[in-house]
DNA sequence: TGACTATGTGAGTATATTATCACATAGTTA
DNA sequence: TAACTATGTGATAATATACTCACATAGTCA
């Protein structure tokens, strides 16, 4: 397999990887609403400000995220809004299981 | 937060840690130019059956492959081909951040 | 039937990820 | 300056993930 090719999948991975955890998920979706300070995204996720520190740390450095600070809080936003491009291709493969699903249960 | 919400999270999650694997990536890559079996797969990514095998289950049970028995051979196939959906995404998230790293070098 | 091929799986080890607690830092405000 | 607030980070333990090897299974074909 190609050299530059590997390099690319290695970085798509880092970038899914950031992705792919429920609590992230749900920072993701609410900060589709507008860009959140820490303190609100973890109120808002129901987890500990530290834990949801690292997460957001996490989501930075894959280059999902951006911040800036205003006075004491540091404020998180969508670095790239074709994050929806992601939730629409899961949202496909999970209405299809559900329809597969639907029919087991019939079958049943 | 809602508690069907936080249902859908770990479900997406789920895909997207699916996804989440250079190997794993490189085999939806491959997977996009056609059906293939899993000898044919550990050959193009260069690795063990063996571990491929696994790699293939763990996208299976995400419901991101399918799979159907030929003969001695299994031949996987992308169940969703919305998956470029995905790929688009963390595209663009690449490009972006390779024109940061661009602007960076050139001001050194 | 017996040798062969493609695939899957158990066990073990190595490594990565996560959550939590305590504490450090930096900006704010009285 | 001192108390306060929002955030980030080191250390730890629990858990999950990945890879390898050896072996099991199932289909094929002479």
């Amino acid at each position: 397999m190609d050299k530059n090719k590997q390099l690319l999948f290695e970085r798509q991975a880092e970038i899914a990887r950031a992705i792919a955890h429920p609590l992230r998920i749900a920072i993701l979706d609410f900060l589709q609403s507008g860009d959140q300070c820490v303190c609100d995204i973890a109120e808002f996720v129901g987890s500990e400000r530290s834990n949801v520190s690292r997460h957001l740390a996490v989501m930075v450095n894959a280059g999902l995220l951006d911040y800036r600070k205003e006075g004491l809080k540091v404020i998180y936003s969508l670095k790239c809004k074709c994050i929806t491009d992601f939730f629409s291709c899961v949202a496909k493969v999970v209405k299809q299981q559900a329809k597969e699903n639907e029919k087991l249960l019939r079958a049943l």
